[in-house]
DNA sequence: GTTTCATATGTCTAAAATGACATATATATA
DNA sequence: TATATATATGTCATTTTAGACATATGAAAC
């Protein structure tokens, strides 16, 4: 359910699409949440149901229609509710790497290394993308709280682990012969 | 389907039962894979039946029959195949929390504060136990690559955490008023 | 003495999430 | 000129996950 706070969230800082959604997902917010555009199409049929949000159609003619979904009253006052009563949860993280390094035991220090490689390439692209979202609004004047914080947690996130993976490499080197 | 391999990497480990995973998902895993107890055994079983692992039944009189699971060497092969052959996917992650600070803008200081404070009880439990259980395994003779790896980098996401939120409420603070 | 927590394993239903299938035009790249 | 990517929205079947229901004893706390 809480897929329908994520969205809320978004809309309640900008009017957008369900389009829009999956991008904002993928290249801004990876790093605290995720979805698929099946269920969040889904979800926001659902929500518009349930008077949370409403849509307005944009014709555009030789590009597809699209549904532009803002906030209704009751869709605000239920992301706030939610926000302030709603116990927080714990993060639910799955992240494939970590299971990987369980064994390293059994692996050659050239494997540890490429696995690691693997995995410095996925930080740093989060990092190139975060990077490039808070310069990109920096731009604008567009200054949300909201923006600015979960910009630098993503910052403080990927540069964690990228000085993880360091400090992994070279304990590997100084811990591991084979 | 990752969930199997988190169980083989955590059997590969050490002979563990379903409850012992259970504990460490909880305890030691939090800050990178979760599940709950339906879903393991569960999966538990059909890996059986795949015959990726196998287990010993150790019955305890007084306290609960135990299933001790162990890989197989086909369980071995299959987690060594995954990690070194499947390509790495992104992490998943869904931090509630960070869909909060969306609506930081239409919430008071004060407001703001107690959400901070719940996060920040919330991430300081994560970081005690992780330490705890560094301080556990570093007095054992056991001294698993894979278990250093991951400790450390439990204590760098939730240290990284706890800064941003350190920050995150000076920076309340000094540009919010209301 | 009673309640709560730990040990230990399971099933079942409902909800959430994934990935494929489906469609159609515009633009950019090779 | 062909191919890939971006725009834009949807459905559907399968898989994964969550949370409740179910059971039973031991130990610790109150």
């Amino acid at each position: 359910m809480s897929l329908r706070y994520a969205l809320l969230g978004i809309i309640a800082k900008e009017p957008v699409t369900g389009y829009d959604v999956v991008k904002i997902f993928k290249q801004r917010m990876t790093y605290f949440w995720n979805s698929t555009h099946s269920q969040i199409y889904t979800e926001l049929h659902k929500m518009e149901d349930n008077n949370l949000i409403q849509h307005e159609l944009v014709v555009q003619g030789t590009l597809p229609n699209k549904k532009i979904y803002s906030l209704t009253d009751t869709g605000k006052k239920e992301l706030i509710r939610w926000a302030l009563e709603e116990p927080l949860k714990p993060a639910k993280i799955k992240d494939e790497f970590l299971i990987k390094t369980t064994i390293f035991p059994f692996l050659s220090a050239e494997d540890i290394n490429n696995l690691l490689d693997e995995v410095i390439a996925r930080e740093e692209k989060t990092l190139r993308m975060t990077k490039e979202w808070k310069k990109h609004f920096t731009s604008q004047e567009e200054h949300s709280v909201g923006t600015i914080l979960t910009v630098e947690y993503g910052i403080k996130y990927s540069e964690m682990y990228l000085e993880w993976c360091k400090w992994a490499k070279q304990y590997i080197q100084e811990n591991m012969q084979h």
